[in-house]
Order: structure tokens, then sequence, then C-alpha cells
DNA sequence: TTTACTGTACCGACTGGACGGTATAGCTTG
DNA sequence: CAAGCTATACCGTCCAGTCGGTACAGTAAA
């Protein structure tokens, strides 16, 4: 298991963001290779079809999402609080996997499909878990879905930087910190929502 | 202005058929022609190319809201409730031409993605004017957002009748009625919010 | 240390098919 | 015949996937 080699990972961040900042269509395996700083043979190489590209991208979704899985049931404030905060698009790679996935999810693409049900099913046993009355915590996951799907939508592109030759920055895989910038106006709003969800919750007497 | 012809409707209608049930690649001219009971020509006859017929379904999306927007300001129950209740993908005209018109959206597509908006924005007026909590009202879109998206994501494909020449409906703005058949677990579901929408809104004392 | 061979990573020209769009001829009704 | 509409043939482009080739690292016998 000799590491996985950079170029692979390198292709799958640039078809995210082709999917994220263009959409599903603008992802053609030549924009993903040359945003990838690799030829179409070498993506090829990595990625025997578009399926298995999606099926790699798939695959990064299950496993970020089962490390979030473990942050969302061990946050302090709650699985509920804790899912509507982070439903804000942070820029963390979740976010960016899980949007990209989301586009893919539109073609009825059934590999991609199945592991949104999953995972959307995971989170609402954990929300249900903290949150006892089942139609509260069904409300509470709803608007932290309707708040990602609408920054999926309409949110901030996630295309920050742009492919291009590299040069040297190996950078993996490891999660870049949020942007800093629109965030101020986007917190305060997230936090009178998080008092909506601590009434629903009956932590709180309105 | 000598009535819409008959297949104008359907082409559109055909579109949004095929955007639900199969994603925005499988929309071509071609397959929404031949769903449409039309030839390809008789496709560009109507619309002169792809950009026109996502301009038509964007006009007949904004057409639908409008009156859409009449029945929530209306509606006896209050905006809050009727929105939610209304969220989730009965299968009227006016949810297929949405969820259709979503898939569009992806693609960063200005016109869809603008009428979106405005869509969006007149939402939260009348729910705002509804429940005086700006909070609380955004919270309770995002609920039914989150159940719109899902449904559109995952929910019953909206592709119960295929194509084919439908015969005689001219169906306007009408809306046909919800088919059944799950119709009934949902229902349920729906209430249960509906109540913790009530809660929100100050309605009930829980 | 030269030679021969193997496997991995990658490149880019090419192909066949699909797609958007054009051109044009045909049909039907008034 | 004119208008409104439909059908077919075709063109250029774009796309997924193929294929022959390059570069290089390891390794192993001569």
């Amino acid at each position: 298991m000799t590491a996985q080699p950079p170029a692979r990972d390198r292709i799958l961040y640039a078809f995210e963001g082709l999917l994220i900042a263009e959409g599903e269509r603008a992802a053609t395996l030549d924009a993903v290779a040359a945003a990838a700083g690799v030829s179409k043979g070498g993506l090829l190489y990595h990625f025997k079809s578009r399926d298995a590209l999606t099926a790699g991208l798939v695959q990064k979704l299950r496993i970020l999402a089962e490390a979030d899985f473990e942050l969302m049931a061990a946050a302090p404030e709650g699985a509920a609080r804790y899912y509507v905060r982070t439903s804000v698009f942070a820029g963390t790679s979740f976010d960016r996997t899980l949007v990209a996935a989301m586009r893919l999810a539109q073609s009825q693409d059934e590999q991609v499909r199945g592991a949104f049900k999953e995972i959307h099913q995971t989170w609402l046993d954990l929300i249900a878990r903290d949150v006892p009355d089942p139609a509260v915590a069904r409300a509470i996951m709803l608007l932290g879905d309707g708040l990602y799907y609408n920054a999926a939508l309409f949110g901030a592109d996630g295309g920050a930087e742009d492919g291009g030759a590299d040069g040297g920055g190996a950078d993996g895989a490891g999660a870049d910190g949020a942007s800093p910038g629109t965030a101020g106006r986007e917190a305060a709003d997230v936090e009178s929502l998080l008092r909506v969800v601590d009434v629903l919750a009956g932590r709180v007497r309105s």
C-alpha cells in the first residue's frame, strides 16, 4: 500500500470543483483532466471510465461522511445543533464532496443516490438519538437539509482555486480551513436558526 | 393569440418528464422530441434552440408560481402551513415544473437560477407575513425546502405517465389530483410536521 | 556494469457515436 | 397557394473511451 498517488487525488478534487462550479454537463473527462493538470490518458489510467470516476467520488464521500458521523455523535452541543450549524457551506472538504455528489445524484445514478440515502438515514438516526420526539427530529433535519440544498444550489461557488499547473503544492486530501469572507452575515443567520432549534428541542422555553 | 398549440405543451411536458426521471444529461433534444411524440424538426419549430426550450420551461414555471403565490397568500390555514403541506411532491403540475427546473438550476444557468431565487424570495415574504418572527419564518421555509429537495432528489419519480400522445388534456395550470398509492404514509408524516410548524408559529403551546 | 525485461505512471492522437442545430421537402387545413 | 406544422437528411462539434507509445524505476542474470 504505497500511499495513494497524488494524481488520483488531484483528479477527484478537480472533478468536484467542476461539478460544483459548472454542473454535471461541464464535468467532461477532458475538462477534469485539464483542471487536474493531467492528460486525458492519465485520468483514464487512474479511473477506467466515467463511471469509475463517480465511483471514486462516492467512495471519498462515504469515507468523509463516516468521519463526520463521529464528530456529530460526539458533539458536545448535541447532534441536532451540530447538524444545523454545519449545514452552511463552510468549505470543508466534506462540504465540497457532498455538494459535488449532489450534482451527480440528479441523474438517477444509483450508486450516488444510494450513498446519499444511507448518509441521510444516519444523520436522521443521530438527530433522533439527540431529540426524542421523532417529528421534531425530522423537522430539524429537514431544516438543515434546506440550508444545505439552498447553499449547494445558490450559494458561494466552491471553485476558489482553479487547477492549472500547480508546480509544487501536494495538498493531499486534508481538510482545508474554511475561508473567511462572507462568513459574518451567514454566521448570524445560523445563530438565529440555532435558537429555533433549541426551542424545538425543548431546551428553551420560548 | 390562437390558444397555445398542443405540441408546444407536450414538448414542455416531455422535457420536464425527462429532466425529472433521468436528469439533465438525458434530456437531449432527440429524447425530448421522441417523448413528446414529435420529430426533432417539430421540436425546433416551437423552440428554436435548447436555450429557448429552457426559457420556455422557466416561463411556465413563473406562471405556475404566480398562481401558487395567490393560493398561498389566501390559504385559510396560513402561508406557513400551506407551504409545508404543499412541499411534498404531490404531482401537481407546479411540482413537476419546479422539480424539472431544479435539475436545470444545477448547471449555473442564470435564467433558471434567477427565477428560482425570485420565487424563493416571494415564498419567504409570504411566510414572513404569516409568521412575524423572522428566524421562525426562515426555519419554516427551510423545513419546507428540505422536504421539497428531498422529494425531488429521492422521492417518487415524477414519471408516472410517460410521454406519448396524451390525447386530450389541455391541462393548463390546473392541478391534477395527486396520485394515490404511497400518499398515505406521507400524509401522516406531513401532518406531524405541521404540528411542529404550529408549535413554532406559536399557535399551540406545546 | 551492461543488457534485458517488467511494471507503473502518464501522454495525446484517434475513433465512433451522440448531440445541437440547419436545411429543406412534405403534409394538412383554410 | 399560403400558413402552420411535421419529418428527414445532414453538418460540425464534442465527448467517452481506445490504443500505441514514452519515460522511468526496479531487478536480475551475464
